[in-house]
DNA sequence: TCGTTCTTATGCGCATCCTTATTGTAGAAG
DNA sequence: CTTCTACAATAAGGATGCGCATAAGAACGA
């Protein structure tokens, strides 16, 4: 899970970046508007933490050219200002959620995990969707009472489908997520993993299955028998 | 195993009783806050499904004074309500996790038997862990009738694992734990540890054995015959 | 000094990952 | 309806790198 840091006080931005990594976030960190901007604009990350007050660009207009180029990541805006207006200008800029200074670090960890979590729910080192669940720490995959290991490019590819349940995730998305943005990937290699993946779906006698759609991507469904 | 059920919807607490004992668990089921507290405080659970809205006594408060009385037994939250501030709550009140209903009769047993799933025990100064006994005042670890004795290294590397048993420790808080967090340790020296301790299982015929994730870590588990 | 415990070094084996090739299927054009 | 093309699914074969084991050297305490 990679989430962007964009925060320009010292201080908190070491703090924040520790918090996130302790929980296995990959975390990157920038320290102005203009450079926030760039990095998300790849929307590579899962999340991205702004802070409202910025050098060079700040945090609401960030937000704003983010959604104005079409890129949907969520967005955490920090503030120290506690009030009414500027959430609402957070809010209609595009954020997704607002937390004001000074922070509790769980509450933080719990509004990045709401946020990072679209329809499958996160709770404790589980992930949950449909009768299928992921345990994140062992990598390990179980249904009912029948649990399977899954290799690394495996697990990052579920839990991108899990994550986004009954949404559709574009292939393009899965490369750049799980071989990373640089990579030359092909998208071969993605339906590689599908079919790992539902061989052990199978192997599960779960009721989820990956379905297809054409020349975009895959999701996870639960078909109605 | 034992698992009490405080629910107040009857047909709700119906579905659950049965999910429940069709998987051979031993199932009370109480139907108010007040009832479920004098139940569970008996410490003779090994689980409590726990709705959060209930009559008399609420949810959050039946875990807070369970807690307070010291009692451990781990509790598997149930709310209607999906929002991450009541979820905050729950986990600080002291539940172990946390489910919005409606629910998949497998998630919910996946989460039972995760809950349910023992960790290692201290008694005196003892840990026990599957058929292993630690005796961490002589670093002797004990399996039936033979014994063997550890190296300093050895008995913190399996402490560890013992104390989160068939959870996966990563490497690198073994590293930290061990060896000390400013430490340049290689893994492989985690790996050789890794070997002495395997080996000295086997020479204890003991069932337990330590499982490898790759890239992540170990665990602990006692495999099925 | 000797023995135990810890660290470092090295080759091998295997799970994972990646690539290529073949077969299968959906949709468009004729 | 048939044929063609593009894409998708699966299978199979290496390539890689991680983890395992063993051994030998270093530190430590008796």
């Amino acid at each position: 899970m990679r989430i962007l840091i964009v925060e320009d006080e010292p201080h908190l931005a070491e703090a924040l970046g520790q918090i996130m990594s302790e929980q296995r976030y990959q975390v990157d960190m920038v320290h102005d508007g203009a450079d926030g901007l760039d990095y998300a604009l790849t929307g590579q990350y899962d999340a991205v933490v702004l802070d409202l007050m910025l050098p060079k660009v700040d945090g609401l207009e960030v937000a704003r050219r983010l959604r104005a180029a079409h890129v949907s990541t969520p967005i955490l805006m920090l503030t120290a200002r506690d009030e009414v207006s500027d959430k609402i200008a957070g809010l209609d800029c595009g954020a997704d959620d607002y937390m004001t200074k000074p922070f509790d670090a769980g509450e933080l960890l719990a509004r990045v995990r709401a946020l990072t979590r679209r329809q499958g729910e996160v709770i404790g080192n589980t992930l949950s969707a449909g009768d299928l669940t992921l345990r994140l720490d062992a990598r390990c995959l179980v249904c009912g009472d029948d649990s399977v290991r899954l290799g690394f490019k495996e697990f990052e590819v579920l839990r991108l489908l899990m994550a986004g349940f009954r949404s559709v995730v574009p292939k393009e998305d899965i490369i750049a997520k799980v071989w990373g943005l640089e990579s030359d990937a092909e998208d071969n290699n993605v339906e590689v993993y599908i079919s790992f993946l539902r061989k052990k779906l199978a192997f599960l006698h779960s009721r989820t299955v990956i379905g297809t759609v054409r020349k975009l991507g895959y999701f996870l469904e639960v078909p109605e028998p």
